[in-house]
DNA sequence: TTATATTTTTAGACTTATCTAAATTTTATT
DNA sequence: AATAAAATTTAGATAAGTCTAAAAATATAA
């Protein structure tokens, strides 16, 4: 059985290796944050346990079933947040913390039951994609509002940054999945766009929130 | 904030404490499955929290503030067996270890809008009543169906023993929440009873399995 | 390529929760 | 009341996870 701890550390793993299929000591440190100190002495735990590979100075990655527990966690974290969201009318940008937690949550049967009971759904509240019991990923297509151009439009699929703050902001535009984005106009300098949301609301928003946006380009 | 571990040593001594209004030092590190000096160490941390009163040798005692901890556990464990079983179609003898672990979750909000969900259930699948939100618990008669007598009849609204085994048993029989029963005879050498289930199976039963199912008796 | 900066690891300490074995206190028995 | 038995506490160890400070390895830059 694996601890709530170690758990954690192999989500941050999972999560850093997505661009270089490894992580820094630093950067596992950086996610949890805590002190790199504190990680070296983990990932030996880790990697005695065949979770993960380790060379000391040359970085970590998951081990076949170290990915395996890395993904049920995250197959359970996006599960129960469709419930608070679908079920008990939390907001997208309130699950966070609760999910966190319910993720560690021991019980293959509970988490088959409860993917039953919301009607095995595909993505998270933020658009992420849920991890199917053998822990296939519907992997997002990385394009982002920041990518289109004047005259484009697209629908919001999802979401790159979970920040409470950010999730609110988007909330009050309107900017929420299912939206519809025509982008009218980006200013040369700072590279933020003006546009207008579900054909009649118009605004502008930063580079630093166009490009956290997922879009589904429509033609 | 208190650790698992801290909280489950105050729903021990709460459970423990319902005789007596205390617990000893052995009778916790029993319902535990711990040992008395591991016990003792943590009463002593525990009293510095104020969450109980000890003094050493002469048991302990929750504190308000100790008690009002207990009490928000088990009313989410409560809640969390009731949505496990009316909305995950789990048994009720399946639910035990799987609450054990959400009964942990931090939020009040969580609990409250769970509470909202399940439709503010006033038992849980077990019979068992649900504190509310303030604390209050609407404790159970205790009247068992070795309290009756030939001729007899009563309602199941509760079990005293919660394993597996005994709550398995109790289903094959049909000895459900809300079957009724009605006593025919008595063994007078070892008081096992031979009932009649909603009228229309007979069975007997043992002293042990009586006593342990709360009943509402009918007139 | 040598010096400097950055990253990572090691060493040793601390906290939480546990244990065993020994010591102490309380309770029960004669 | 003295002694035996039972319950409880203390002392000292252990394991998990963390930290600070110092040492070692790697990367960067003059």
């Amino acid at each position: 059985m694996n601890s709530f701890t170690e758990e954690n550390y192999l989500k941050a793993i999972f999560k850093l290796s997505k661009t270089n299929g490894e992580a820094s000591t630093n950067a596992v440190a950086e996610e949890l944050d805590t002190k790199a100190s504190s990680v070296t002495d983990m990932l030996k735990k880790l990697a005695e346990k065949k979770l993960v590979n380790y060379a000391p100075y040359k970085g970590v990655k998951l081990t076949e079933s170290g990915q395996k527990i890395a993904i049920s966690v995250i197959r359970k974290h996006r599960l129960w947040e469709v419930f608070l969201v679908d079920k008990l009318d939390f907001k997208w940008d309130e699950v966070h913390d609760i999910a966190e937690q319910l993720e560690h949550i021991q019980s293959m049967e509970l988490v088959e039951r409860l993917d039953q009971f919301l009607e095995h759904p595909k993505y998270d509240p933020h658009g992420d994609p849920i991890p199917d019991k053998d822990g296939n990923i519907n992997r997002h297509k990385e394009q982002t509002l920041a990518d289109l151009t004047p005259k484009e439009k697209g629908v919001i699929v999802g979401v790159k940054e979970h920040s409470k703050s950010y999730l609110n902001y988007l909330d009050q535009l309107g900017l929420v999945l299912g939206a519809e984005v025509e982008i009218q106009d980006i200013i040369d300098f700072d590279h933020s766009m003006s546009i207008v949301i579900n054909q009649n609301t118009k605004t502008i928003i930063s580079n630093q929130a166009s490009k956290n946006l997922y879009i589904k380009k429509l033609n």
